[in-house]
DNA sequence: TATCGACGCCAC
DNA sequence: AAACGTGGCGTCGATA
């Protein structure tokens, strides 16, 4: 499986309580534990994903749960050493911030540059008013729009008529005006050439865009729109891996270690001494990693926790 | 015994 | 009939 793609092993941690067996939750990642380490060593393949996302395997680490308890748990068991801490950055709605660059959307710009909560501004743009219900409806479309959206799909995510899926969709490019275009453009420019580009100019290929076969070519339309988001993304993150250790070092920080990626999020250990120096440093390589090459109208939050655990990073 | 594909579930 | 992007992996049944 290792060919000459797969990026060298990389990291995870040690082990330090009762493990994932002792928890009956996990034997794959039990035994994954490398006995010489202490840790668990996953693989990256820098060509693993169609959109320039990497990929990990053996186990993979890109998707530890975390939205139960139980996934809570497991992320607890990845700890630091004794006297480190883990720190977690992620990027904020990067690929939604993404879109409101490329789509030019003036109101969506505005929200970012305002730290607005992002989905409440798109439930009040489209509904009229903030509610739980709304808010959440809002967060649904705004995803669904950066995959590529259908009536359909929309409409079974909500569990509305697709008439009304078809409704909200209408009142989205109404309020937003730039993203139809965006989509468009988007299309036409694929299917001509072929490929779909990143802010930075790198291809993504879609050889069944034209096909006759229509569920085969929506799903290539579906992927042509979200590859130049999904993919600028991984493009921002890969610079921010490349400059991050040379800008730790560059600020006395070489004790630093870079655990893991997991699209928007970067892990660390340090000493827990490091933090305050660090955070700074991780977060404006992070935040300015799209520059020079390309200027955002946008800024790239980050956000930065620390702990004794995976969880508490979060 | 090994391998393959469908399925379901986890993450972003 | 199905239908929103990108992945990996465990289980199951069919097959070699």
């Amino acid at each position: 499986m290792n060919g000459p793609w797969a990026c060298s092993a990389t990291c995870a941690w040690i082990e330090g309580h009762d493990g994932f067996g002792a928890l009956g939750l996990d034997d794959a990642l039990q035994e994954a534990i490398n006995p010489q380490t202490g840790r668990v060593h996953t693989s990256y393949s820098l060509v693993g994903a169609q959109t320039g996302r990497l990929s990990s395997t053996d186990p993979n680490l890109q998707n530890i749960p975390i939205r139960t308890a139980i996934g809570r748990q497991i992320r607890e068991a990845f700890v630091p050493e004794p006297g480190n801490v883990l720190l977690a950055a992620d990027y904020s709605q990067i690929e939604l911030r993404l879109a409101a660059h490329m789509a030019d959307v003036a109101s969506l710009r505005e929200a970012f540059a305002h730290g607005e909560d992002i989905h409440a501004r798109t439930a009040r743009e489209m509904f009229g008013e903030v509610t739980r219900d709304t808010r959440a409806r809002a967060k649904t479309i705004n995803f669904a729009i950066l995959y590529g959206i259908s009536r359909w799909g929309l409409a079974a995510r909500l569990e509305v008529p697709a008439e009304e899926a078809q409704g909200m969709i209408d009142t989205y490019f109404l309020r937003f005006p730039g993203i139809q275009r965006y989509i468009h453009e988007t299309l036409e420019s694929v299917r001509s050439k072929g490929y779909s580009e990143t802010l930075f100019g790198r291809k993504t290929w879609f050889p069944r865009i034209n096909s006759k076969n229509q569920a085969e070519r929506q799903g290539s339309e579906r992927a042509a729109i979200n590859a130049p988001i999904q993919g600028t993304s991984a493009d921002i993150i890969k610079r921010a891996m490349v400059r991050m250790l040379p800008a730790l070092a560059e600020g006395g920080l070489g004790d630093v270690r870079m655990l893991l990626q997991v699209h928007d999020e970067l892990v660390f250990e340090l000493p827990e001494a490091r933090v305050e120096a660090a955070t700074p440093i991780i977060r404006q390589v992070m935040a300015e990693a799209a520059l020079p090459a390309v200027t955002l109208t946008v800024p790239l939050g980050v956000e930065i926790g620390t702990g004794m655990s995976w969880d508490a990073a979060h």
